[in-house]
DNA sequence: GCCAACGTTGGC
DNA sequence: GCCAACGTTGGC
């Protein structure tokens, strides 16, 4: 019996990496994670598979626009051992890896992006981790009663 | 641009 | 192991 499959949620800021990048991309690494929360996410539960939720932070608004899926399972984030990388860090090095990764890639961008505001007024949602104020974690767990409802919101027809 | 909230670092 | 200082995130 498989396990349950996961639903996530991921954080870009769109200047950095967007949804339109991913989906010009179509896969794309997901590098750069350095909090070991979302790390460890990203190692021990993320699964090839598992549907995403891909959210504008530091946008106006700031918002989920679309839907991603895991397709590689983690694996060392080589550019932590680049020391001309943006997200180099000492601590991890080609034998001994701190920092992982997955692939993700695009499923759709949402025909309506859902705002943080729109997620806070929606009945059901009380308990998503990134309505809260204060939340910086990139990379969150969402139940999958909840990534069905932000779907509906979003206008989404994509199955959980 | 401001700043509150958070995670990490490092002195002790 | 505590905790102040610091850097970063991210809403506003």
């Amino acid at each position: 019996m498989a396990a349950a499959k996961k639903y996530w949620l991921v954080k870009s800021e769109p200047g950095a990496y967007s949804i339109d990048d991913l989906d010009r991309d179509v896969i794309t690494c997901w590098d750069g994670i350095r909090n070991y929360q979302a790390r460890n996410f990203m190692r021990d539960e993320m699964k090839v598979g598992n549907l995403v939720l891909f959210y504008h932070s530091n946008a106006e608004p700031p918002a989920v626009v679309g839907l991603a899926r895991v397709c590689e399972e983690a694996y060392p984030d080589h550019t932590a051992w680049d020391r001309k990388n943006d997200h180099f860090d000492q601590k991890s090095t080609p034998n001994n890896p701190v920092w992982m990764m997955v692939d993700l890639e695009f499923v759709e961008k949402f025909p309506k992006s859902v705002s943080l505001p729109q997620l806070r007024e929606a009945h059901g949602l009380d308990e998503l981790l990134v309505t809260r104020r204060g939340q910086r974690l990139s990379i969150q767990p969402v139940a999958k009663t909840h990534f069905q409802k932000i779907l509906t919101l979003a206008g989404s027809k994509a199955k959980v």
